[in-house]
DNA sequence: CGCACAAGCTAATACGCTTTAGCACGCTGC
DNA sequence: GCAGCGTGCTAAAGCGTATTAGCTTGTGCG
């Protein structure tokens, strides 16, 4: 063992007098399988290591095609948000969590990549393979990138669902679907039958889940689901005390936000303008981050499990890893816990009485 | 090249019809160094690693040149804070950040060590091996450990000022001595003589910094610091109004708390009892967090800068790791900022003046 | 012509580990 | 006495890359 070095299994090998083959194979827990060492020589090899203080060459173990112990993180958003309320946090917490659990040390990828978005080829190289399978996580990913990944036969999961090429990738994903279904279906149970369902976001798999969730309980209740009661736009402040006025005009009874904050503003809005919530208006919002910090008591929701989501993804992952060629059905899906509000309530009489308050409103 | 995997140098090499060495040259771009390779060759190569898509083999890259770009980040707590408002959380920015810049990806160490809490030392082994060098976390550290991982010669860094016996370790430290002085001179040059020094934490080595400061700035000032003017107690709640009143009977005009939330609480206090902040006492708090979600506006005390300690934690290990024969002196320093707020002014005329007013607020 | 020298390249080795074929040995059963 | 077998171990072959000592060839120069 040179000076200033770590030791390596050859000089364990020669502390303990027997070759590095045993002490690979006592280090990886492999003593007892096919091979076998005696309990003695065991004994002696984990002293030597002990002594020596040897710690295993990541690089040299991974090439050799061994187990590292270590899975990537890699975020198109920086890891350690400065805002505490971030959105990514409860996900990075959840992916810790198990991380731990399962006996793995997390490697997160920082490294810039010159064009200041982030990406996980690097001047070419695949910065994944450092660890032994990654844990994705974002919004802003880059789709090529995945199917790359994808093909290259990489181990990974993604944090929510994505589809490649209209095929799911692996994935750990919130049942937006299920969750929708089931408040939608509260909003109907309680008499409402116009419903509109405003989406901000892009056209991404988690609004397409929401979307479909809401139109199997329009059709489930057998109430035509026509177009028109999608709303997509591209920004809250687009929503305005007018919009809620010609909606109530035209039968509308209640609206689902796909972002909680907009609900939020939007019952500020009304119930600030005089209209009852709900009564004169019935509102959900689908989906809301586990954040401890923020309350948004009265309206009802289902919160997203993001740190079971996280947690889930380690897991599915070490799956993966050990089983590489198990067949699984992709995403894993989580459910949503309901978040009961206030702001669900019968609907207005009819429309003609919507429009009235409306106007005593104005 | 087989099926499946990845093209290596070796197809490459074959494909321009060359050696591996004159493929590993080009990629590295040392083509025009000792070894010369003709441009026409490099071309050849070059096609070839397009038409092959090769990528090269991050592992077998370290295993040969021994640059991993990996530093480790251990804490004592778990890395990502189930409280958003954790006082970690910017020292982690901070090194993430810096790392990002200095290139280098992140290990963070999260597998159990059996006993619950986090070691260094699992079995024996430093655990910090896998890494090239390493940035240490947290206050419930386990000095023996430091000790002997110093001892080994393993580069690391300390977030926050650490002494093992009696010498400062390499660290990043907040400049609380100097602050704590400015801040202290402040109450000084608005006419206070009497001050109070209150410290909550167990003797470490950031209370002790804010002590020296405390006392160089009576000194500067010529005033006598006996050590009554030093308060220490285990808990917030074990200061009363009770206590208060006695102060100001005793003459204290000003009280200096070493956290910032007992600082408020003591403002609410006393300001609930009909006290006058400024005025009848004067408060200022040593330090606070660079929590952008909790504002104390009132209160006069100064920034603890976080991030740049995490960053500069970074820095410096890889100067560390770039000249491991370089003499630098620790800790690293790092200013803090003023915050001005509304709770420093002049004293109360004299000690009988603020004895009346305490008795009219009881 | 003979030598020195540069250019352009290859062969070989090392990095630290995992894995597997196979060896030596002692025991059992016939 | 020997085949057959299990136990405990070793030797050796990779994994994909970087590095370097040398080899060959060509060129300039005295």
């Amino acid at each position: 063992m040179k000076r200033g070095s770590r030791p390596t299994q050859h000089d364990i090998a020669r502390a303990a007098g027997v070759s590095t083959a045993v002490v690979s194979l006592v280090i990886n827990g492999r003593a007892n399988g096919k091979v076998k060492i005696s309990s003695a020589t065991q004994e002696r090899v984990r002293q030597a290591i002990r002594d020596l203080g040897y710690v295993p060459n990541l690089a040299a173990r991974q090439l050799a095609g061994g187990q590292t112990n270590v899975l990537g993180v890699f975020t198109y958003e920086p890891i350690f948000p400065m805002s505490p309320t971030d959105f990514y946090q409860p996900f990075l917490v959840g992916i810790e969590e198990q991380a731990t659990k399962s006996d793995y040390n997390l490697l997160l990828f920082t490294r810039p990549t010159g064009t200041g978005r982030r990406h996980i080829y690097y001047d070419g190289v695949n910065q994944l393979l450092a660890a032994q399978g990654a844990v994705l996580v974002g919004t802003n990913e880059d789709r090529d990138e995945l199917s790359r990944l994808r093909d290259e036969g990489y181990p990974f999961v993604f944090v929510g669902r994505r589809e490649i090429n209209g095929e799911n990738i692996p994935a750990t994903a919130a049942d937006y679907t299920g969750a929708t279904e089931a408040l939608v279906g509260r909003l109907i149970a309680a008499g409402h039958r116009q419903i509109l369902y405003i989406s901000f976001q892009s056209e991404n798999e988690s609004a397409a889940d929401r979307t479909r969730g809401f139109l199997r309980a329009l059709t489930a209740a057998g109430i035509p689901a026509p177009e028109c009661f999608v709303h997509r736009t591209e920004k809250a402040p687009t929503i305005t005390l007018e919009h809620l006025r010609q909606w109530i005009a035209q039968g509308i009874t209640a609206l689902a936000f796909e972002q909680i904050n907009t609900a939020y503003e939007i019952l500020e809005l009304a119930e600030g303008a005089g209209l009852r919530v709900p009564g004169d208006l019935s509102i959900v919002a689908l989906g809301k981050a586990d954040d401890p910090t923020v309350h948004h008591h009265d309206i009802d929701t289902f919160f997203i499990p993001q740190r079971e989501m996280g947690a889930g993804a380690v897991t599915l992952l070490d799956r993966i890893l050990r089983e590489p060629d198990a067949s699984i059905s992709y995403p894993i899906t989580i459910p949503c816990t309901p978040v009961p509000g206030r702001t669900i309530g019968p609907p207005a009489p009819s429309g003609a009485a919507g429009k009235e308050v409306v106007e005593q409103a104005l």
